[in-house]
DNA sequence: GCGACAG
DNA sequence: ATCTTGTCGC
């Protein structure tokens, strides 16, 4: 698909600061116009994980058939993180080769799952928000942690939420996936609301508490990054 | 000032 | 994120 990714990636945090004060006002919160066919999957594994800016990345999208969940397309890429791990400027360093391998892909899907937060950010400008701001198209977070605000434990059952509130505002809402366990919590990208991103998240988790395109991106990009140990001359069993 | 802090 | 075996439970 056709994405106008940034000439060059800012490598200082204050310019990255301002790079999310100049899209933030891009983001638009409306319902999802159709019921999406198609949803896409991404995440990035590290190698190392110090959290520099060298380390090793690859990145992996997968899109599934929204009804049957049943994978259609899937790419990878490869390459160097390029900014350190700082809380808030997450995007910097994933974005890069999240979009070298969206760029592979043949079609475009209708929605997209972040692996991060999107509104629920400390400038509300989270990975999911500048990823649907850089495609245009809708895009939500779904994290495993929040990164902060304030909410009340949802019920025990599957499909129990509590909205998250920062500032004196909603930005995401806590959504027990499976009966039990640990809610994850859910906040917009763009180009749709809370209650959408909510029953998207929901409809592709019918099994795990994370949704099955977070799953599979996870064991594409874990791969990928293997692939590159392998052909580096790295030992392994 | 100190600690916390998506992945 | 990543380093890592076994173990408790459905």
């Amino acid at each position: 698909m056709e994405i106008r990714a940034p000439q060059a990636w800012p490598t200082t945090e204050a310019a990255a600061l301002a790079v999310q004060a100049e899209l933030r006002p891009q983001v638009r919160a409306v319902p999802l116009g159709s019921r999406p066919r198609t949803l896409a999957g991404l995440d990035v594994a590290y190698a190392g994980a110090h959290g520099s800016a060298d380390d090793e990345v690859a990145a992996a999208v997968v899109v599934l058939d929204a009804e049957t969940l049943e994978p259609i397309e899937q790419a990878t890429a490869v390459g160097k993180a390029g900014f350190p791990y700082i809380p808030g400027l997450f995007a910097f360093r994933e974005l890069p080769v999240l979009l070298r391998a969206l760029e592979q892909l043949t079609v475009t899907p209708d929605v997209f799952l972040c692996d991060g937060q999107g509104l629920a950010h400390p400038r509300r400008f989270g990975l999911a928000c500048h990823l649907g701001v850089l495609t245009g198209r809708p895009t939500l977070g779904v994290a495993k942690t929040p990164l902060l605000g304030e909410w009340s434990e949802p019920d025990a059952e599957r499909g129990s939420t509590a909205d998250v509130t920062d500032g004196g505002g909603v930005v995401a809402r806590v959504v027990r996936t499976q009966t039990g366990v640990k809610p994850v919590t859910v906040s917009i990208g763009h180009l749709i609301d809370l209650d959408d991103a909510t029953d998207v998240v929901l409809r592709a988790a019918p099994r795990y508490r994370l949704p099955e395109t977070t799953r599979l991106a996870d064991r594409l990009c874990r791969d990928a990054l293997q692939g590159v140990a392998d052909a580096t001359g790295v030992k392994s069993a």
